[in-house]
Order: structure tokens, then sequence, then C-alpha cells
DNA sequence: TCTTAGCAATCGGGGGCGAGGAGTGCTAGC
DNA sequence: GCTAGCACTCCTCGCCCCCGATTGCTAAGA
């Protein structure tokens, strides 16, 4: 290969692949030898450009929708670009500041902290943004209450250090009394403090139970609470921001939305596609056919982690059009999801 | 006016108005007054068919899209039709038994049952569905528990009728006890017990602090958890379906969806939209310019309210093209809402 | 008075055609 | 290695025209 510069494209190609990005991602239209000399001053005439643009296409860079047609970047040219070519951006002051002050406004609920979020990079990245939902499994267990409704009803309440409280009502055969549904939770509380959830054993709470003489019944209302409390969320999405991709010149004819809505909507395919970066430390690019989905073709996913103190506990994430404007998409994914982590972290429970 | 039939139309007239509607909504094309004598046996000729068609545009009930082409309903036209002439629909038990159960598999919780409710009736309908959440204002207080958390902090959950738990976390400047909080709480509970969320007064709270000898502090502490009970979901919406809506053939062309997919988001204006048809007893139709907003002369909107015990709590919607089955949507939407309600209610705590 | 057959008139949709133009690839000369 | 020039390709757009669908009207018949 070219030993001249990236990819094995010397600095001229690697300039020109870059603009032909640039300018396609700008206008959706496919870019004219003549069109990059005119706008950006490449120093050489439109006819050395098309030499290029040939090799660049040969090089799998670069497509023509047909003969008499600009070129217009394939999966590998926004790679290229993307890997090495692009200028990454970083947030202006005031977005990161308004970014900061929507998420200080929103509730201080662990939903609807993902879910401000999730509608706020999608407004601010004019795309459709999504987030996974932590998974309670890896919280720390905080506080159970026993809440006494009548002599054979009551509500459980769990509460983990990410302030997620799951409450689960119960109906007991035999009669129960305030004082001892009080003291049940406070012998699972000094037995259970401190544990992750997914770390609970059945014996730890039958032993609580037995310790107080009470029934066996107790513990299954118990586990049932603390399961729902592991369940709650598992793997669902909060997404908005669809009817940004309406704007898309591509995505006119609204048929190819549809199948895009569809998987947005089965979140299952989408969780699965953004899953692999979880562990990612600065944000996942996914472009076109790296999806691995036949109708996601014509886009392409950013993708962060947030965290919760410190470890990733979720992704944030923008879909758009092949054609995005990457570096500040991730820059906006990355700020987000920043404030994000912060603004969980903050609110945790100690 | 003509007293042979309702509306000032005789009994042909409104026959072949009905079938009108009727094919139209089944195919998306204007029908032709050949159409409507060979797939309906009117007995007469098509040339028949023309003039009452004509009388039946002249009426107001109808339109032409252009002077060769067959007649589409008017706004005038779909409100006759659903409110004199169509046929009403009761849902199959097969239908019936659906929705049944697969609100029984939802959770338990009010917000996702309606969220449920809401996706269900989006999938049965196709077409978008959304739901107004309830005010919890009217909601009757059952409970409420201080969870001590350090000597400092501490969290504060209300329970309602309705199964409600709002979550408020606090932090005190003074040093407090596991102790002191439980008496509280059941200073509170047998103060409050069973009064409206909105009928409790700062003096109910400032009593049961005093009573107790405790600071100042703690009556804010709890009147913000009841505020945070009272102000949660106020006038938001659950929405689904909206891809269901690119399947229409009207809608093919991306820029309509834009303008409703905006107000879907948006929830205000269609909070506005639906709000006045809470109190009504059976389904409420806007059709087209009925709904007020220039966006949404394409659309109309089917509206049922669902209700907790006695009192409607909130509405069911569904919103689709002007040509929707506007018979079978109201049938699916009251068959949804009454299933709801009787989930909401099954679920009360007493 | 209502109905109907027949017919001219109207208008949108679609196909074909050709001009225009954008853009390329190639060649030859610098 | 670069570039001017040029032939070639192929898409786009507008135009026209035809076709078909459907109507409204008229005049005759029940």
């Amino acid at each position: 290969m070219n030993p001249g510069g990236p990819g094995g494209l010397d600095k001229r190609k690697a300039y020109i692949l870059a603009t032909v990005v640039y300018e396609y991602i700008a206008t959706a239209e496919p870019v004219a030898s003549q069109t990059l000399t005119q706008k950006y001053h490449l120093g050489v005439s439109s006819a050395t450009v098309r030499n290029e643009l040939a090799d660049l296409e040969a090089g799998g860079y670069l497509v023509q929708p047909h003969t008499s047609a600009g070129r217009i970047p394939s999966d590998a040219g926004y790679r290229t670009f993307v890997d090495q070519l692009m200028q990454p951006e970083t947030l202006q002051a005031a977005d990161r500041r308004r970014i900061r002050d929507e998420l200080r406004d929103a509730s201080r609920e662990l939903d609807e902290v993902i879910e401000s979020a999730t509608r706020l990079l999608g407004r601010l990245s004019k795309n459709l943004a999504f987030a996974t939902k932590p998974s309670n499994d890896a919280q720390t267990f905080r506080h159970l209450q026993l809440i006494w409704l009548s002599a054979r009803t009551g509500m459980a309440i769990v509460v983990t250090s990410m302030g997620v409280t799951a409450q689960s009502l119960f109906e007991l055969a035999v009669d129960a009394g305030p004082d001892e549904l009080t003291r049940l939770s406070n012998a699972l509380n000094s037995r259970l403090g401190n544990k992750m959830l997914r770390d609970i054993r059945e014996s730890d709470v039958a032993a609580a139970v037995e310790e107080l003489g009470l029934a066996g019944e107790f513990k299954n209302v118990i586990m049932t609470a603390l399961r729902s409390a592991r369940s709650g969320e598992q793997s669902t999405l909060a997404a908005s921001g669809a009817q940004n991709l309406l704007d898309q010149p591509e995505f006119q004819d609204a048929r190819k939305l549809r199948s895009i809505l569809n998987i947005v909507e089965e979140q299952k395919t989408l969780y699965d596609l953004v899953a692999d970066s979880m562990t990612a430390e600065a944000p996942a690019v996914k472009i076109g056919h790296e999806l691995g989905v036949d109708e996601m073709n014509d886009f392409s996913i950013v993708t962060v982690p947030y965290r919760f103190g410190e470890s990733a506990i979720g992704m944030l994430s923008v879909l758009g059009p092949r054609r995005m404007p990457y570096a500040r998409l991730m820059a906006l994914a990355s700020g987000t999801a920043e404030t994000l982590s912060s603004r969980l972290s903050d609110a945790e429970i100690k």
C-alpha cells in the first residue's frame, strides 16, 4: 500500500475523500469534481481531481450512482472518514450549558432523567436518539420497606443506590400487624445492606423471616419484590425524535422509514445492535451495513455508554442517515452521556 | 328540509352516502357511480346514482377531487355517516378476550397499564393510539411512609388508591432517627387517611409534626412529597403506533406526517383536542376540520374516557386518517377503555 | 316526475420523446 | 504528473399526446 498517508491514501487523496464526505453530508447530492475545485482550494484542476476520484472509487471509498453523476461515499469511505480524516468536534460552551440546564430541571427519577436525556439528544442532534435503560441487576440494595395497608395487604418498596423504587403489592393468607412488617423490614435491611441486587440469595431472606418467627409466605413476598426490582426496565429503550428523520431528503418516500420505525418500536434488534458498544471508551460508530441489518443499510448509529459511578450501565445513541454529521453527533452524544452520568451519580443514594 | 330521512336525506340518498363512505374507507379511491351500482345492488342505474351524487355534493356531503373523478366524503359526509348512517360494531369475543389477556399480563403499575393499553390499541387499530395519563389530584391518599436512609437523609413515599407511589428524596438539617420517622408516618396516616390528595392542607401536616414535637422542616419535606405525588404525570401522554400511519396511502409523501408527528410529540395540542371529550359517555369522534387545527385537516380522532371507580380519569384515543373505519375503531377504543378501567379498579388499594 | 341510455366533454395519469445539462473518462500535449 | 479539451453517457425535466375514467347533460321512455 501507499505509505503516504492513513489507510493507504496519500495526503491529497485523503483530503479529497474528506471533502467529498463533508460536501455530501452537507448537500445530500453526489459530489462532482468541479464542485470540489471550486469550493475547496485544491490547487489542481478538476481533471486531476477526476483521476483521484476514480482511484478512490477503485479503492472502494466512493461510489457513483450512475455514470454521469458525482461520487458519494461508500460505507468504507465513511469509515475512513470517521476513523482518520474528520476533525473531531468538542461542544461549544453554550451547548454544554444547555445540556446541563435541561437535565438539571428534569425530575430526579432514574427513568425520567434518562428519558429527558434522550429527548434532549434527539432535539439537539436533529435525529432519532435512543437510550437503553440500565438493568437493575447490578444496583446496590439500600432499603426495603414493608408498608402495612390492611391486615392482609401491604406494599413492599425496594430502594436502590440509583434511587429506583420498585413497588410490589402483596396479599397475605394470615393477618399481620404494622409492627411485624416494620420489624421484618429492619431485619432485612441490616442483613441485605449494600449487597448488589443480584447477589441477594433466598437464604438471606429466609433467615430474616425465621429469626422473627414469621410465616414462610413473607419470604415469597419479599423475593417477589426483589425480583421485580431486579427485572424492572430490562432491555427497554427510550426513543425520541423519529420525526426528525422525516426531514431528511433521503427518507421522503416513507417506505424506508417504515422499516426503521418498526425496528425502533421492536426495541430488541436495536438493543442488540448497540449492546456491544457498552464497554467502549469513546463513542462507537456503526455505519450502514456494519449494523448487520438489511433494512438499516442507509443508516448509521453513534453510541456512547453512560455511567453510574465507575461502571457503564447503559448506552445513549443517535440513529440517522449514513450521511450524518459524525463529529458533531459524537460530541453531542458524549456530552449528553457525560452530563447524564454525573446527574445520576449526584443522585446516588449512599 | 326533506323529511324523508336523517339529516334531510331521503332513504336512498342516505344509503348512497353510506356506501360511498364505506367504499372510500375501504379503497382510498374516489368512488364512481358505476362502482356503486356494480358492488351494491341499488336497483337503479348509474345515471340515477350520478344524479343523487350531484345532489349529495350540492348538499355538502361529498366532494370531487377533480371533474373526471368519483366522489369522496367531505367532513360533513363523514359526520352524517358516523352519527346516523353507519352500522355500529361490537367487538368479537376473540378481540375482547385478546384485550383482556394482554392487559392482564401487563404490570400492575398505573403507568405501565396505561402504556400497555395504548400500545395494544395502537396495534389492534392499526393507527396511532394515545392516552392521557390521569392527574393524580383526585386520587385518594392511602399511605405515607418516611424511610430512614441515614441520619439526615430519607425518602418519602406516598401511596394512593390507584397504587401510585410518588417518591421524594429529602435531606434534613438536623439528625433524625428511624423511630421518629416511623412515628411521624403513623401520625400522618391517621390524620390524612382517605382524603383526596388535593384536599390535604398544610395545616393537617403541620398539626401532625407539632404533635410529635418535631422540627418544622419535616412539614416541608412532607409537603414536597405530597406535591410531587399530586403533580406527577400532569397532562402527559402515552402514544403508540405512529408507524401505522406510514402505511396509509394518503401519507406516503412524508410531509403530511411530519406535522402530525410534531403535534403528537408536543402533546399539549393533542391533550387540548381530546380534553373536552372527558365527560362524554360514548366514544367521541372529531373529524378533520372539527379538530380545529389546520395541520390535522386530514385526520380524525376517536376518544373514549376510561375510569377509576366511578369517575373518568383519562382518555384513550385513536388518531388516523379521516378515512378510518369509525365503527370498528369506536368499538376497539371502547373495549380497550373498558378493560383498562376494570383493570385499574381491580388494582385499587382500599 | 322519476329513470335511463347515450354521448360529448373534461381532466388526470402515464408513456414516449427530445433537448438540455451535468459530469465523467480518455487522450494528447505540456 | 498535470491539465485542457472533447466525446460520451445518462439522468432530469418539460412537453405533448393519448387513453381511460367519469361526469353532466339531453332526450326519450315509464
